[in-house]
DNA sequence: GTAACTACCTCGGAATCCGATATATACTCA
DNA sequence: TGAGTATATATCGGATTCCGAGGTAGTTAC
């Protein structure tokens, strides 16, 4: 069950491609790399994952390919493509941008003195 | 406009705790202060804000209280609660963890390296 | 007299969320 | 043989959340 839950899903695009970028893989197991790079912190569940995985291949961020196996069920392989690779160092930019700013205010740092 | 958008809102509760314990501050003066710390980054409409108020002000983590001047309209101002602070704590705790997952991710760090 | 700012609040259509559900293969254990 | 678990994909739709727009009102400044 793990989740930290409250926030996520808005980053799922950006995690999606994050993972993808360094290795090619399926909605299954793009679902469990972000459990385990998160140690368990992250998860989501299919009927979050896979809407959003048909969303960015039609958005042209990720292409996803049929491989059919010998053994056990056909898997969609996604990788990341170009226009995936620019969106993801947007993504990150606007991640930075935003943690930071979240981070200011959590920890209080006073800009004014106002009563 | 500001507004990095896509995130957010679901830190809002977190954000406000965070501004009105560093000092009692009305609605109005909260959208204000967020905006300054966070360097116009983050910003809340009042169709956000104030149904975050109400559900802060009913939940006890902060406290109203109408202060009427002798000039310009009546403020209500909030201050936080015994309570708030308690679940401003879980907030940074909780923030603290989501970001640092995301972080992983985001940049990579890789867990498994089965193809 | 009107525009802009301070300050409060609510409505409700639109968008999003994700649990539940369905299908199918393969392996293990009794 | 059957139950349970894991891999793997996909959709539905009720519930929840979101926030732009709209409304009230006093003050300040052309």
């Amino acid at each position: 069950m793990s989740k930290s839950a409250e926030q996520s899903r808005s980053q799922l695009p950006g995690l999606i491609l994050a993972v993808v970028e360094s290795q090619p893989l399926h909605g299954y197991g793009i679902a469990r790399e972000i459990e385990v790079r998160s140690a368990d912190a992250l998860s989501f569940g299919e009927g979050t994952l896979y809407p959003a995985l048909k969303a960015l291949e039609l958005a042209g961020e990720i292409a996803g390919e049929w491989y059919v196996q010998e053994s056990g069920p056909a898997k969609k392989v996604y990788r990341i493509t170009d226009v995936g690779r620019a969106q993801l160092a947007r993504h990150r930019a606007v991640w930075a941008e935003y943690s930071s700013s979240v981070n200011r205010i959590l920890t209080g740092t006073p800009q004014t003195q106002t009563a």
